[in-house]
DNA sequence: ACAATTAGTCAAAAAAACATGACTACCCAA
DNA sequence: TTGGGTAGTCATGTTTTTTTGACTAATTGT
């Protein structure tokens, strides 16, 4: 990898963390309600386990998602939004707004 | 290619087109005015021609930029935004804040 | 005890994105 | 007529992202 480029942009960050393949329908399911692994995997046809744990877990590191264990019933983990996630959807509407 | 993914969210569209390696720059740099073809490849140190050309006619596809050919004095071209990447400069304003 | 469901990991292959260097073509100035 | 600046294209190679398939391991239902 060669890094040297300084982000000439504030928004790129954050551009570049919502930009994977999956991370958008994510993100979208989340503001929902809280999501899980397999649920995911069944909501997004074409989808895999690995980009699926990838995607998560970038999220999860971006502060976007949090992981809880639910440890009641059937023992199972799910991801919610964070606050920095809360705080996002204003974004989301206002893309939808300019893309239809 | 394998294409049989319908967009679940509708934010996903704008997004992907803004997730190329210098495409949040190049939008940058045309909220400020007019951008030219060599100047970028100057503004955005390590980037390349081919990059650039191809974000430059993705971003006119979006409707994001409009190609203009100056007929004057140096007879150049130049990529202004387009209203509806007049649009999006506030969308990019509140991920600047989410941001930081 | 056995099978299913939970939530993953890992190595490898395939696909997509990005970079490199050579080349084109037009305009303008010395 | 040589040289520089404009704005690219093209084939190729490298790098990054995404997918595939095998595997693990704990929990729950019958």
């Amino acid at each position: 990898m060669e890094e040297n480029n300084i982000p000439e942009c504030p928004a790129e960050g954050l551009l570049k963390l919502l930009s994977g393949k999956w991370k958008p329908q994510i993100f979208r399911h989340a503001v929902d309600g809280p999501v899980r692994f397999n649920q995911l995997l069944r909501l997004l046809p074409n989808s895999n386990k690995q980009s699926i744990a990838v995607a998560l877990k970038e999220l999860e590191e971006a502060d976007l998602l949090v992981k809880t264990t639910v440890r009641l019933k059937p023992l199972h983990i799910e991801y919610r939004l964070s606050e920095r996630g809360n705080a996002m959807i204003p974004i989301f509407r206002q893309l939808e707004l300019v893309s239809g």
